[in-house]
DNA sequence: ATGGTTGCTTAGCAA
């Protein structure tokens, strides 16, 4: 089964790059941040044409989740359990073949200090409760998608600017670490020991074109599914061109449960 | 250097 995540930065202005993309890769499973539409302004044909399914958590302008599959997800859920009803719409999730997915948009927090980033500190908390009251240790479970925040200095281009900014500050990592002691792997460190490999790049200053990235979307796993991991890529050829995203998507490949399904 | 770019929705916000 393979698995993939991209925060697209609105699904409408990115539609025929997300679908070129679907349609080469053929991924069992797509997550999408920043989709920035509402279910009913998703273009939902689009990918239904390529064989894929919708399910949207999205509102107007901002943020806005979805998971694109091949076959359909059982047991859908929209929103962390604790969420009010006007809350930013930043998670999604389902079961496919015996593997709980959870797609995720982290908040960014804006500025460091602010109410904005707080409350990104306490949405890992909160993440972390879900997972404690929601998933059976040993599950398969992958939470994928896109963290905002980068976990250690090999994920960033330059660790001593950024330390104290969003995406890189102490504070932001160490929630990170909290969520991660419930039980979860960074799989793409399972694979690769290396520095320099980013999923972001501020569309600002030609950041992609010198090289200044940072990784910030991951794809964690419980013990249970990392140990079937096989592979992850970041697809940074998905960041160039006309009118990228400013996220590369990434995308993993698991083993079948030996034990069938 | 408190800059710079992008998208949504139409001037300001969020990232």
């Amino acid at each position: 089964m393979r698995i993939a995540t991209w925060n697209v930065n609105s699904v409408r202005a990115r539609l025929p790059r997300v679908t070129a993309w679907l349609d080469a890769v053929r991924p069992d499973v797509l997550c999408l941040q920043e989709t920035k539409a509402t279910d009913a302004d998703f273009p939902r044909a689009e990918f239904e044409t390529l064989g894929y399914r919708v399910e949207s958590f999205g509102q107007p302008s901002y943020h806005g989740v979805a998971i694109v599959s091949r076959e359909p997800l059982t047991g859908v859920f929209r929103g962390l359990p604790d969420a009010a009803p006007d809350e930013d719409r930043r998670l999604i999730g389902g079961d496919l073949r015996g593997v709980r997915i959870v797609g995720v948009y982290v908040p960014n927090g804006t500025e460091v200090g602010s109410e904005r980033f707080a409350a990104k500190l306490r949405w890992f908390g909160r993440l972390r409760a879900m997972l404690e009251a929601a998933t059976k240790p040993g599950e398969p479970l992958v939470v994928c998608g896109d963290f905002n925040v980068a976990p250690e200095e090999r994920d960033c281009h330059d660790p001593d600017a950024w330390r104290g900014r969003i995406l890189f500050h102490p504070d932001e990592r160490r929630a990170l670490v909290q969520l991660m002691d419930w039980g979860l792997v960074d799989l793409f460190r399972l694979h690769e020991e290396g520095a320099g490999h980013y999923t972001w790049w501020d569309y600002r200053g030609g950041a992609f074109r010198l090289g200044q990235g940072l990784r910030i979307d991951l794809m964690l796993a419980s013990a249970a599914l990392a140990r079937r991991c096989r592979s992850v890529v970041i697809d940074r050829e998905a960041r160039k061109g006309e009118r990228p995203s400013d996220h590369a998507p990434v995308l993993a490949e698991f083993a079948e449960d030996p034990g069938g399904g």
